[in-house]
DNA sequence: CTTCTCACA
DNA sequence: TGTGAGTA
């Protein structure tokens, strides 16, 4: 399919469908005309990618990432063993970030619901 | 009409 | 990342 279907199911523009094929994150192919000929998996490439880019990643790390998810019909396996220290690191990095979120939902919701003592604000 | 590259009041 | 220009 071209750009401007993956663009449409996967929700993304074509311009950053654009970007992250410089960032080296989708390798479509070309047709003798010089338009980009992208695969029906590459819709579920690219949720991964703005899944992974929404939770801080780098461009550069999600390129290293994304040809070693495996997918196995049943889940996806690691196929670079060698990235797993690092995976690790971004996970806890992400746990870290929810606690904060968490931390500041919980303010904002005490804020909103504790009833105001007359005359404030 | 769609896509491509390149550039930026 | 958006947007517009000038093409193919």
């Amino acid at each position: 399919m071209r750009i401007g279907e993956l663009a449409r199911r996967s929700g993304v523009s074509e311009r950053a469908l654009r970007y992250y094929e410089e960032q080296g994150l989708l390798s479509p192919n070309r047709t003798p005309s010089g338009y980009r000929d992208f695969e029906e998996s590459h819709v579920d490439t690219v949720r991964r990618i703005r899944s992974l880019l929404a939770a801080g990643l780098s461009t550069a790390i999600i390129a290293e990432l994304l040809p070693c998810m495996v997918d196995t019909g049943e889940g996806l396996a690691p196929g670079c063993p060698e990235l797993l220290p690092h995976l690790e690191r971004e996970r806890d990095r992400i746990t870290a970030s929810i606690d904060e979120l968490t931390t500041a939902r919980t303010l904002l919701t005490k804020v909103i619901t504790t009833t105001p003592p007359v005359g404030a604000c």
